[in-house]
DNA sequence: CGGTTACCCTGGATGC
DNA sequence: TGCATCCAGGGTAACC
């Protein structure tokens, strides 16, 4: 079914895990800008001039950012962070001598010794990606912060809590919206509240409090069990740094299944439009997430319907 | 200000 | 077979 896959937080993870045993520790000997157009804060020249020379100390996942750490040698010299953004159709790919398909950013790394860098590819057909330079921390956490909540496996109950009740929009919108909380996208939102038996278009007001920690366990198991599977991949847009396939489209309940048996109990899935999703398909289970009414939460009276 | 929508971009699928 | 249109969706900007 050939739809697409998108790097949300557990494809970004897989990304993460897979490039640092490759390239922590090891100095960036080689930066080529194959398309300017992703770079967001500097010009291809001005981030080779910066990022050359420089150690990869670790590599991060913050949200659905890639983050290089980068420190000079001496360590006279501040952090520096290369920041690579995704978006819906980026991805790496280790081990390869030649560009792979729309490739857009080469980055080669080695020990100080080596003379052959080993090279990491960035590819991104739809060019929605984004590259960029911080030159200390406190500009890469305000860049960061500036549209990003608390990451979705860090996020605490009170804190989500606090989120949705101030919130009048659906609950999956809000649950994309990284500035509640970052990482979740389209097809993790679904399955995430079909886990927790909430239906997409419950307003987030209005939901009781065991349903938000319905939802709280179910961000993480469903990540985590997604992360364990090293992603989605529901056609070739997304890849581990190695060209693999992610293992949770076995575990996918809804996305793409409009029209199939639930795997859980005996309805269909179904396919609706929700706003503020611009027309995005979201996927349902009428018999596991029970559509009720958006009734607004009185002092003492519970809504059960 | 909160909520909603247009737009960025490419390529595969679909329609006539 | 060819060409137009639709669709996918993360994120930002502009809108009401």
């Amino acid at each position: 079914m050939g739809s697409t896959a998108v790097p949300e937080l557990p494809e970004v993870e897989t990304m993460v895990r897979g490039l640092r045993p490759a390239v922590e520790g090891l100095v960036l000997q080689r930066l080529e800008v194959l398309d300017p157009f992703l770079l967001e804060n500097s010009t291809a020249d001005q981030l080779k001039t910066r990022a050359h020379g420089r150690v990869v100390r670790s590599i991060q996942r913050r949200g659905k950012w890639v983050v290089f750490a980068c420190d000079s040698i001496s360590s006279q010299d501040p952090h520096a962070f290369l920041v690579i953004q995704p978006r819906m159709t980026g991805g790496f790919r280790l081990g390869e001598q030649d560009p792979p398909r729309h490739a857009r950013l080469l980055i080669g790394v080695g020990s100080p010794r080596s003379r052959e860098p080993r090279l990491v590819w960035f590819t991104d057909t739809r060019r929605l990606g984004r590259i960029a330079w911080y030159d200390s921390a406190q500009e890469a956490e305000r860049a960061f912060a500036r549209s990003h909540g608390p990451d979705a496996l860090r996020i605490t109950l009170v804190e989500l809590e606090h989120a949705l009740r101030r919130t009048s929009r659906a609950i999956k919108p809000t649950l994309m919206d990284q500035k509640v909380l970052a990482g979740i996208g389209n097809i993790y939102a679904d399955e995430i509240l079909f886990d927790a038996g909430i239906h997409p278009g419950r307003l987030a007001n209005v939901l009781r409090t065991s349903e938000i920690a319905s939802i709280h366990e179910a961000i993480s198991r469903v990540l985590n069990a997604a992360i364990a599977a090293e992603g989605s991949s529901f056609d070739a847009s997304y890849r581990t740094v190695l060209g693999l396939e992610g293992g949770f489209l076995n575990e996918n309940h809804l996305y793409g299944r409009e029209g199939s048996r639930c795997h859980r109990c005996e309805a269909t899935i179904e396919k609706l439009k929700l706003p503020g999703l611009l027309g995005r398909p979201t996927y349902w289970c009428r018999g596991c997430q029970p559509l009720k009414p958006n009734r607004r939460l009185k002092k003492k009276h519970t809504n059960h319907d």
